[in-house]
This record gives C-alpha cells, structure tokens and sequence, in this order.
DNA sequence: CGGACAAGCTGA
DNA sequence: CAGCTTGTCCGG
C-alpha cells in the first residue's frame, strides 16, 4: 500500500462541520486510513480530524496545507457510516458522533486479531439461543435481581461483541467477570488496543460506537434506562444505535432486562423470550402505603406504616434508602395561615427555598425572607420537601445519623457511603451508589408517575426495579420495597405489585399512539437563541406539525413519519448562535 | 469556533 | 480620521 498524498479531514469543531483536503508530508509516519485521527492546521490554529477520503480529487485552484500530525486509529469506515446515520437520525453533527467512536488514547499501530481463548463460566442458555437464530433484533426478559454476566458470556462465546450497559458498575462488574471467565473483554474507551485486537466491548453507551473488528454480537444491558440515551445534542440512545450497527452487520442485536420497553418490543424480529420460567419471583416484595387512608396527607412523607418498617429494619440492623426526587429544601411551600401558595412578588412564579433557608424565584432568581407575601405569617408548610429537609427530618424521626446522596455529588464513594450508613435518603442516584438494603421507601412515587414526561410510567417502574437490585428478589428474602402513593391502583404500582410489568404494554403503547409520543411518533423540540432562526429557516414542513414558541421560547416539531421530519431538519442549514435540537428526548425542557 | 477584515460609531 | 465596537465571512 503506497503512501497517500493527499486526504480529506472531518475536523473535530461541530460549529464548522465541514470536510478539508490537506497535503501529505513524505515521509509521514503513521497509520492513514479512512477513521484516522489527524492534526491539522485550521485558518492558524490546530486542530484534531478525522480523514474521511484517500487520495481524493485534488480540490480546484487551493493551495493545500501538511497534515501536522497523525495521532493515530480512529472510527472504522463501518463505524462512520453509522456514525452518519446517527447524525441523520438525532439531527447531531458528525464530530459529535464520531468522538463516541474514537479511542482515548492513541493507538498508532494496529494489533493483529488475536485468537480468542475458550471460555469457561456459564453462558446464559436462552441467550445462546437467540444469538444462534442470527441477524434480528431479539429481546430476552432477564430477572430483576440477577447479574447479566451469564448473557456477556454468551455474546463473547460467538466472537467479538459489544455489551452495552448504562451503569458504570454494571459494566465494570461485566468485564471483571468475563475476565475471570478467561474471555478476552475490554472497556470502552480506554482499552482501545484491545479492542481493535478483536476482544469483547464492555462499555457504557459511547461502546456502541466502538471500532470492532470483527463483531459478531450486540447486546445491550437493562436496555429501558435512561442513562442509555444522551441528555443533550444529538440525544441519541444506544439502545437504537446498537438496533441499526447490528442491521448493517448482519449480527444479531440482543436486548436484555427485567422491563422490556416498548422501543425493544416495537423494533424485535419475535416476541420477548423469559431467561427463566418464573421471572416473578425476581422481582422484589413491594408494599403500596395508600396515604390517603393513613393519614389523610397529614403527616406529609412519612406514613405510620413507613415509620413502623424504618424501625424494625433498623432493629435487624439492615439498611434503609429513601428516595426522594428532589434536590434541596422546598420546591413548593404554602402559609400555614391563609394557605396561600408562596410565589414570586415580582413575575409570580412559584418560589422555592434555597439552601440558606430564603426563597428564590426559579425564573427570575429574586430572593426574599420565609414570609408568607400574602399576610406577612412566618409559618409556611413545606408540601415539596427535597433531599435536605428530608435528611434533617429522618434523623431526627430515627434518632440517628441520616446521609444524603444526589446525583451531583462529586464525593469519592468511601466519602459518599460509610459502610457504617444505616439510613441513606437521595434523588433516584443513591440507589446506584448503595450497594444492598433491607428496605428501599420511594417516599413520593406520585411525582414520578404524575410527571409530565411520556415515560413517566416506564421511568417509575423502573425506580421499583432499581430498588428491588438492592433488597434482593421475593424469594431471596425478606427486603421491602415501600411505595407510598395516593394512587395505590395505578397500573405501574399494580404491575409491580404483580411482578407483570407486561400488563402495562397495550396501555402505554395506545396512550402513545393517542397522543403522538414516541416511539408512535418522531417528535423534536428546538429551543435556544437561535431556535427563532431555525424554525423560520425550517418553514412549513408538509406532515409536520409545529407548535410554539411556548413561554419559554421552545417550539415541538412532531411527525407520524420519521423521515419526513428528520429529512427536514437535516435539510436545514444551522443559523448561527446557541441552538438546542433534541430529537426524541425522554424529556422535552 | 475564532481570526481577519470591513463597516459603523464616537470624540476632538 | 484614529481608535474602538459590532457584524460577516471563511477556513484546504
């Protein structure tokens, strides 16, 4: 192979998003292929690169600069097309994607495939069946309480896979496992040269994206959570990357969890196939607390029932987490007086208490004493109470140290977690950071199940499940999960309840469809300062409906034809300034 | 994105 | 008209 003199870069600046030529040194060391990263320099600056073409026909009448540097392997040829879909597909650009795709650490020399050792450790049975029926999208239902290892195994028996969980314990837990198993596993991102070696991927999200060799198998781990779909531009979910890697591969794509989500039951090539006969019997002991009949309300998050379970958890000296979904103080406060709701005295948002204890406006960030403006009382009820009051009232209800966990907490584990912790109260987080409990209180599951987002039931389900990981299965032992609720026959409490998560799938799926919500349409929001520019710019689509701007200068775009949307965002060209495009997000603001 | 350069504003 | 700000263009 000769040396190529000349080739097209991708540079890695999403604002810019365009395709360069530029000259090859003689001389150049390197490997430069299509998917290698570059340095190039950019209207004098330096910047990284993807070269995207070989040898391309020389650009008319520029003058071309030297690469400055080949740093080494990136994406594979595959892997960029995919990348290109997926930036049709979440209305993202390429750089983006392609970063997902891209080692950590150089790689400047690429490692001969190497033999895959046999494997020991047991491969899950049923797994092994659906990845020996071949290319299609197969759903395997996996118990709450069990470590997916035994469906790793089997994915790494038929050659090179990528397993995709949205956990970094699960992942780390997966690839310590089928180490130990003797297959050869690597972690995403940072044991590229593995992977380009032919080893198993083991990886968050961004492993879907990894350059594989010779891949034979996708799977994707717990594939309903959240955490598999990126928050921000592009918003795209692994879950559906690996659907479309596996189709162009011609694999088979294996979706795994206890709660199959309706995007896995739309896109499967068969019905979901149970990993054990009684799956039921996985899931965790769940209490429903109506806390209209206990308490009429009154004694606000903590039920008798609640309290007389914390104690005697306590007594058997096990752990207690409650999850509260609520950050801080107070997100809603009335007068103990007049009851007048307390709100903002100048644009008349609802206020809530901030950490030093004053209420701040969330929209126009004015603060002001804890007085009701309406009679000047000082007493004001906290019907929102967050993680902090929460803590402070729990210890003082249990007469022990109370530790709080949220999600944006940087704390090394050890610091986060004392072993010695007894009560634990956090947002959904802390029950990734806790690793067992003899009791797990969803103290307001109603603000999950009422939430204003089309997944709201699948996400509440999904809390009871994350809280059955860490009290164990039914017939484990005698851990609890408690919800308490003012709507004990919702259908989420009573499938969970049931251990049937499947009886919620004709009522999602027809709400879905009734109003127009994903995965029975494509839906976008466009917001920012440049949103009003992008609309004007999108104009009228035929089969796409608009609405907005709403108050907070965001338009929804939504479309029962996928392509016909997606064609038409890409169609537009991006005006300048900030611009946020989420296509199919889990939730709209 | 960020530098270059052009067009517009101000002060003496 | 120098000196500065704001806007527009473009990169190989």
């Amino acid at each position: 192979m000769s040396e190529p003199s000349v080739v097209s870069v991708l540079v890695d600046v999403p604002a810019i998003d365009r395709i360069f030529d530029y000259e090859v040194p003689a001389g150049t060391r390197g490997p430069l292929e299509i998917g290698t990263l570059v340095r190039v320099p950019l209207s004098g600056r330096r910047v990284d690169g993807w070269v995207v073409a070989v040898d391309p026909d020389p650009p008319t009448g520029v003058a071309l600069q030297p690469i400055l540097q080949v740093s080494g392997l990136g994406p594979t040829a595959e892997v960029i097309d995919l990348c290109r879909w997926a930036a049709w597909r979440w209305a993202g650009r390429l750089p983006s994607l392609l970063r997902h795709g891209t080692p950590d650490r150089r790689v400047r020399h690429r490692p001969p495939l190497t033999p895959r050792p046999p494997v020991r450790g047991s491969a899950d049975p049923v797994a092994t069946e659906l990845l020996a029926r071949g290319p299609g999208t197969w759903v395997l239902e996996w118990p709450v309480d069990v470590d997916p290892t035994p469906v790793a195994l089997a994915a790494a028996a038929t050659g090179q896979a990528i397993v995709v969980a949205p956990s970094a314990r699960t992942v780390t837990t997966i690839g310590t496992n089928l180490r130990r198993a003797g297959a050869a596993a690597a972690r995403w991102s940072r044991d590229a040269e593995a992977v380009l070696g032919g080893a198993t991927v083991v990886g968050g999200r961004s492993a879907v994206f990894a350059p594989t060799p010779d891949l034979r198998a996708v799977v994707v781990i717990d594939e309903h959570d959240g955490r598999l779909q990126q928050e921000e531009s592009p918003t795209w979910n692994a879950r559906e990357v690996a659907i479309e890697r596996a189709r162009r591969a011609g694999v088979p794509c294996l979706l795994v969890g206890p709660i199959p989500s309706l995007e896995a039951r739309l896109a499967a090539t068969a019905p979901p196939v149970p990993a054990v006969p009684d799956l039921a019997a996985s899931w965790p002991r769940v209490e429903v607390v109506d806390r209209r009949e206990e308490d009429r309300g009154r004694t606000g998050l903590y039920s008798p029932s609640l309290v007389e379970r914390i104690r005697s958890v306590r007594a058997q000296g096990r752990r207690v987490v409650c999850v509260v979904n609520r950050k801080g103080r107070a997100r809603l406060l009335a007068c103990r007086g007049c009851g007048t709701v307390a709100d903002c005295e100048r644009c008349g948002a609802v206020v809530r208490q901030d950490d030093s204890g004053q209420l701040r406006c969330e929209r126009c960030a004015a603060v002001r004493p804890l007085v009701c403006a309406s009679c000047g009382a000082s007493g004001l009820s906290n019907l929102r109470p967050g993680v902090t009051t929460v803590r402070e009232q729990l210890e003082a209800l249990v007469r022990e140290p109370v530790t709080a966990i949220t999600g944006g907490d940087r704390r090394a584990p050890g610091d986060l977690l004392p072993d010695a912790a007894g009560v634990v109260v956090g947002t959904e987080a802390v029950l990734h950071r806790v690793p067992d409990a003899g009791l797990v209180a969803l103290l307001d599951i109603d603000a999950e199940l009422l939430a204003p987002r089309y997944r709201a039931a699948e996400e509440a389900l999904g809390l009871i499940v994350a809280s059955g990981r860490l009290v164990g299965g039914r017939r484990r032992g005698d851990g609890v999960v408690l919800v308490q609720t003012r709507m004990p026959d919702h259908p989420v409490l009573t499938a969970a309840v049931a251990a049937d998560p499947g009886s919620l799938v004709d009522s999602t799926l027809a709400q879905r469809r009734l109003l127009g919500d994903p995965p029975a349409a494509t839906i976008a929001v466009v917001a920012r300062e440049a949103a009003p520019a992008f609309m004007d710019r999108l104009g009228e689509v035929a089969g796409v409906e608009r609405s907005g701007p709403d108050e907070s200068g965001q338009w929804l775009l939504r479309s029962e034809d996928q392509r016909t949307l997606l064609d038409a965002l890409a169609a537009v060209e991006r005006p300048p300034g900030r611009l946020r495009l989420w296509v199919d997000p889990l939730r709209t603001r």
